[in-house]
DNA sequence: ACGGGTTAGACC
DNA sequence: TGGTCTAAC
């Protein structure tokens, strides 16, 4: 609300990570220990690995037999499937089957299951604090600077927390930081309490640092990186694993430079540093390496795009493409259904991305077009720019399809103002033009006033037409909210104890040091579902 | 062995 | 604005 927080010299900012998430949601949603070795698989590979199956030697990018070689217990769990079975939009392609169920050829990869999970998680980050970030599906930035006042008790959760090597607790921490500590256990703590998801958490005084601090102690711990171990923690730290130069720009300034870690890139000049990056970057740099970042925590806990992506074997043919192109529509369009009834938006811009073997990839843009079967829509409308596109060729092995730039449609759906926002950037479509330069959009309607208005009270919310729906209003808001309903009172049933917080308090009152560890590792019976 | 599906942001 | 490229998970 206010810019204090963001402006503040001293800020608090925590970075929360998901241990390897995908792992996570299986195991939790399976009931397998987290103790026994787990990976989430896609294809022939491995996309996400638990702790235990890490212990024996297995990695992200492992195949599925060198992972049964290295662990033949290891569970396998297939990430979901969606595709058409006769003509039928197949949604949920039920993992642990056997492997012939995934076919490659025929389905796509869905992640709803984690992108559902990530929200449940993110609506309970924003129930703690109101500046929330998501930065990826399974992280997030939180400024809590805002959000110190904790009682005394309370406050002991700092001791939660491990100190960057060479820092030392001592009264030279500031007090907000340490509060930021007692914040950030006792968020991830309701995490694993609702959710039985581990997390890792870093606190520092901004986003570059609090993200290394994540890191440092995985799974399941947190670590404040305070002012004054900086200096130490940045002597050592190679400069890739600052954030942003993990690839190229990295690599870059190693070559242009003898730099190797953070420290040794501080003698570089800002003048030098033009050189290298140009004026544009220079400055950020300079003080990235010294751990110098005012970029703020922007409140958005939502995408602002949404993509459907598939690579498939070289196709040939316009009916094999639109076979694909059909899915990716298909798919875009149940998020986009879901999306608008959470989030009351909808999208203004359609691209569709196309690789062509032994091409670099390409994109085109339209406006979101408008009407009823959007499936339909979106699959011709895809189609056609790929006919037209100038540099599409055969054979073709990757489409996506994707939306962005995405308007609110909330409280004045009615208002001519909501009408007109929405329906701008569009009117290009009114007069669909073969002549002209810019591609048009099928399916826009004659645009009478009083259709576009009836597609904005009920229509974007409209099912494909082959799946009719009720002519009420709001259905697939009604739906959603029954899903949601159901999660919740599923939740609720295995709640845990909503005073936790007391009881650990008291118990460490007791003298009895207690870690989250403790906490986050429950003995098996403890365990439900 | 940089897989495959997603997202965000910078740049021209 | 549209399109490409980069970086990250």
């Amino acid at each position: 609300m206010s810019d204090f927080a963001s402006s503040a010299l001293n800020r608090v900012i925590i970075h929360l990570d998901l241990d390897c998430f995908y792992a996570q949601v299986e195991s939790v949603r399976l009931g397998i220990d987290p103790a026994s070795p787990l990976c989430v698989q896609q294809w022939d590979g491995v996309i996400a690995v638990n702790y235990a199956a890490r212990g024996y030697g297995i990695s992200r990018h492992d195949r599925v037999d060198t992972v049964k070689e290295k662990c033949p217990s290891c569970v396998l769990v297939h990430v979901e499937t969606v595709g058409f079975q006769d003509q039928h939009f197949q949604e949920k392609d039920n993992s642990n089957v056997t492997e012939h169920s995934h076919r490659k050829s025929e389905t796509k990869v869905s992640l709803d299951r984690y992108r559902d999970a990530s929200s449940r998680i993110f609506k309970v980050l924003s129930s703690f604090v109101d500046r929330c970030e998501k930065a990826s599906i399974d992280e997030a930035y939180l400024d809590v600077s805002e959000e110190l006042k904790m009682d005394t008790e309370e406050r002991a959760y700092y001791f939660e927390t491990k100190f960057q090597p060479f820092g030392e607790v001592n009264a030279q921490i500031p007090e907000s930081l340490l509060i930021g500590c007692a914040f950030a256990a006792k968020i991830r703590y309701a995490i694993y309490s609702q959710f039985h998801y581990t997390s890792s958490a870093g606190i520092a005084e901004n986003k570059l640092l609090a993200k290394l601090g994540s890191s440092m102690h995985k799974p399941s711990q947190q670590t404040l990186i305070s002012p004054q171990s900086v200096p130490y923690l940045l002597e050592s730290l190679p400069l890739k694993k600052l954030r942003s130069l993990g690839g190229k720009l990295g690599t870059l300034i190693e070559e242009k430079t003898n730099a190797r870690t953070a420290k040794e890139a501080q003698s570089i000049t800002l003048e030098e540093w033009n050189e290298i990056v140009g004026r544009d970057t220079a400055e950020w740099i300079y003080n990235l390496v010294r751990g110098i970042d005012y970029s703020p925590v922007n409140a958005r806990e939502i995408t602002k795009s949404i993509l459907a992506a598939k690579t498939f074997k070289a196709e040939s043919s316009w009916e094999g493409l639109e076979k694909w192109i059909k899915l990716l529509a298909y798919e875009l369009c149940e998020r986009l259904s879901k999306d608008q009834a959470m989030n009351s938006r909808r999208p203004a811009n359609l691209v569709i991305h196309y690789s062509s073997v032994g091409h670099p990839s390409c994109s085109k843009s339209i406006p979101f077009p408008c009407g009823k079967d959007k499936v339909h829509l979106l699959t011709q409308n895809a189609m056609k720019l790929l006919k037209t596109a100038k540099n599409f060729r055969f054979p073709c092995s990757r489409l996506s399809l994707s939306v962005s730039r995405f308007h609110s449609i909330t409280s004045e759906a009615n208002s001519i103002s909501t009408f007109l926002r929405v329906d701008e950037g569009r009117h290009t479509n009114d007069v669909p033009s073969e002549s002209i330069q810019v591609p048009s959009v099928i399916g826009l309607p004659e645009n009478s006033l009083e259709k576009s208005i009836s597609n904005m009270n009920d229509g974007p919310l409209e099912k494909y037409s082959d799946i009719k729906s009720e002519p009420g209003e709001n259905e697939d808001y009604i739906l959603a909210k029954r899903l949601q309903e159901e999660e919740w009172s599923k939740l609720r049933n295995t709640k845990i104890h909503a005073n936790d917080d007391e009881r650990r308090i008291k118990r460490k009152k007791k003298g009895q040091l207690q870690t989250l560890d403790h906490f986050f590792r429950p003995s098996s019976e403890e365990k439900r579902s």
